[in-house]
DNA sequence: CGGCCAATTGAGTGCTCTCAAGGCGAGTGG
DNA sequence: CCACTCGCCTTGAGAGCACTCAATTGGCCG
């Protein structure tokens, strides 16, 4: 299907060093805004004007359906890009969970750049290719998974992204609620909190409080996220 | 929020007539691959040597979770991209549904091209971009929606497409097995064919066979899609 | 006609949801 | 310091929807 030549090319894509540096440059010069818990950065409709980075704290970005009840697409925590696309409006609601900071650039200055330096579009290429890759494994998780599942799934990407970000991956201090966990798992708040009882049960995590949660087994919990 | 003027530019952003021509001529040029039913376009885990676009045919894009299920990603038909994103490996398994032709650009020339000229790297952007919300609808219906709800969604989302390609909306020649809706939908293949018999009940389809629904009720098909 | 595959239908189970009550912790006022 | 309240979470009981297992039907092809 392929030679060992078009491999080894491939090898290094789109993406490369190079444009992160770029676009890092964009988002340090950018403008900073903070936002309140509770309060929304924008709604669904409104006309697409900026393009953020979380700086810190964390967003939900989701959609109501008919009935009233809400899905959440995305949690986006320190580092994540919220609000790229091409459409001309947005297409979710997006609301800070806690106190958090955003560097945003305007969406027309974003778009010179793109023209002007290449880098930099291929920087916003990979930003979007990383969130659909995650906008699929959530999909897959919400599509196939029972709700022990989806919480050991989703328990676990908090620890991941706390190795990440050099922090204990095995103490998890969620900025959300039950209902929030719940609207993201596409579960209810009783089946979540119950879902916690038995994983707490099984020894797999130890709940400390409400917003503290320590994992006792990382193995299990890991084999219930399903690899 | 913004003022009148950023929403005016904001009006014309990323996307544009430009890009999609410059990009078609690439589509236009670029190698032909023919595929029959069932024969797989690649593995999850391969290396991503090209990018490729329906011309005719139906493919399908799923991943095999643990247990053996599989969760259908998406379904692409004519004019779809698949494969676009800055991973060196694919990152599922894609597979023609009936026999299906296929435009493929290496990633190598596609990289080149992208470096070159940057309306044809504001063109995948495009396709990305829109691949995102796709996901994204997707994963709300997965994580909210009842069997029916669901089934009407698809059927909906199919009746569209009809309608955007020039052919009768009120009819629906399903390229897909029960198996693979159920698949794609988070459903079994029981649960999918009760779900039909449901609606045909109520009147809202007609099915002329295996293969050909007719709808009978948009609106209440609509309705039931949520809008 | 018989074999095969896909789809349908039926019966029973189980997971998650709904509705409802109770517990925990923080903040407030007497 | 304690009682009260409020928000958030937990737990319980029962119902319902989708799943599992199993049998049957329908269409296609040799």
């Amino acid at each position: 299907m392929q030679s060992a030549g078009q491999v080894e090319i491939a090898r290094r894509p789109l993406a490369s060093r190079t444009n992160e540096i770029r676009v890092e440059r964009k988002w340090a010069h950018s403008r900073e805004r903070h936002l309140e818990a509770k309060r929304h950065l924008f709604m669904e409709g409104d006309a697409k004007s900026f393009v953020y980075k979380v700086a810190s704290g964390a967003v939900c970005l989701y959609r109501i359906q008919r009935g009233g009840r809400r899905q959440i697409i995305e949690f986006a925590f320190e580092g994540d890009v919220i609000g790229l696309g091409v459409a001309t409006a947005e297409e979710c609601n997006a609301q800070a969970l806690v106190l958090t900071r955003l560097k945003c650039i305007p969406v027309v200055t974003l778009v010179n750049a793109v023209r002007q330096d290449a880098s930099v579009a291929l920087g916003m290429f990979e930003a979007l290719s990383h969130q659909l890759l995650t906008s699929r494994q959530h999909l897959s998780c919400l599509g196939q998974r029972s709700a022990t599942e989806r919480l050991a799934t989703f328990l676990v990407s908090l620890s991941r992204r706390n190795q990440d970000f050099g922090r204990d991956p095995g103490v998890l201090m969620l900025p959300v609620t039950r209902i929030d966990i719940a609207d993201y798992l596409g579960l209810t708040i009783e089946t979540v909190s119950r879902t916690f009882s038995k994983l707490k049960s099984r020894g797999v995590i130890q709940i400390e409080n409400y917003k503290t949660i320590r994992i006792r087994n990382v193995g299990e919990l890991e084999w219930l996220a399903g690899g």
